[in-house]
DNA sequence: TGTACATCAGTGAACGCGCGTTCACTGATGTAC
DNA sequence: TGTACATCAGTGAACGCGCGTTCACTGATGTAC
């Protein structure tokens, strides 16, 4: 998002951007809980104040991020269920490996924004939806499997969030307890093996 | 854990034991990185340099937190598992709940013992054992149904990470994402629809 | 049973740290005439 | 085009805070004879 005809905007511009650019850079290998403004401006070689001209204060910042986080994985998300054939399951596993991948590579965005610092429900209506999309995401791939009628026909609500859990799981596993979820594992497969079992418990007879 | 014949001794005594039991009893409503050492003293009524006498440091005190942890909620899990017949399918639910009973009760002690600040790989040989116990009760579950024909012949550890998995997932979003995953949602319901999806996807035709 | 001594659990003052945020300010940019 | 003024983005010093940890200490408990 960086202004390219004012590559370094020296007294004027883009610091807002900036700011965000660098306090996601930061996220790379710090978690959220450490992410000081402080730091993000320091590493932007402006004053320690100077973010308060663009945010409120910290918390403004991280809701900031969290949004973008969530746009990011939103698309992602719909890019993979695109690169998938029409079969909804094919549409499943596409997602399934494009949401642990995001998680894998943005581990600590990804943290933040499943994490208790910014909470979508308070006063970010913006991060609000976006987070939402996410799971009406899933839910309209069981839907389609149904009118397919590749998928029996249940409550998609519980059975959206069932598929959600276990792809989050896998995710959230991967990062909270490599000891046991790392070593020694395939990830793609252990994937797929998830996803596969779901799509057969749910597949009409 | 308190000595039932000592109950607040003085100036001797159980230092050590009540300083594990009010650090969890502060995790109720705090989140793990915010814990701190001098809190826990205080609440004891203790100078804040007395916990040293028992824990080298902070992370000693965390990590023998999270291993009492890991410890209880093996134990639950055992216990649920007994409760349940001799079918597998039905082992499976009823850990299933229990886990996710877990979480729900001991929300930050659970997010720390699957958190970056103790990690069972390190130096902490019993937290990494018994940790590892817990992916084992699942595993045994999955063998069991195999040998008892209940369950299809296929890679047990996979097939386990995915069960793990798929609970995980639902005990991690009902705390991460409580705007998306606890209004209008019948978690007991929603447990048994995960789990459900999950043994019919590995059920012998 | 009584004394001398070592050990051990707790004290209290002090250290240095990085943090979020406030405040009054400065100097550059944009606007009206 | 030039001047007067308002606005706006950034500065730098300072605040108060709670933290983990160290240090030299004290006083109670346990042990040997």
């Amino acid at each position: 998002m960086t202004d390219a005809a004012n590559p370094r905007a020296y007294h004027h511009g883009n610091l807002r951007a900036e700011l965000l650019e660098q306090a996601v850079e930061q996220l790379r290998d710090t978690p959220p809980e450490q992410l000081s403004l402080r730091a993000v401006a320091r590493a932007l070689g402006v004053s320690q104040t100077a973010p308060y001209r663009h945010f409120s204060d910290k918390e403004a910042l991280l809701a900031a991020i969290a949004t973008r986080g969530y746009h990011q994985l939103l698309s992602q998300l719909r890019e993979a269920r695109r690169s998938a054939s029409n079969s909804a399951a094919d549409q499943l596993r596409h997602v399934a490996r494009a949401y642990v991948d995001f998680a894998e590579h943005q581990e600590q965005l990804f943290k933040l924004m499943f994490g208790p610092l910014v909470q979508p429900s308070a006063h970010h209506p913006e991060l609000r939806e976006v987070s939402r999309a996410t799971l009406l995401l899933v839910q309209s791939i069981l839907e389609h499997g149904k009118e397919q009628g590749e998928f029996e026909e249940q409550d998609t609500i519980y059975l959206a969030n069932a598929a959600w859990a276990g792809i989050h799981g896998v995710a959230t596993l991967r990062i909270d307890a490599p000891s046991l979820f790392r070593k020694h594992i395939d990830l793609l497969r252990q994937i797929d093996v998830a996803v596969d079992t779901f799509i057969r418990g749910i597949t009409r007879a």
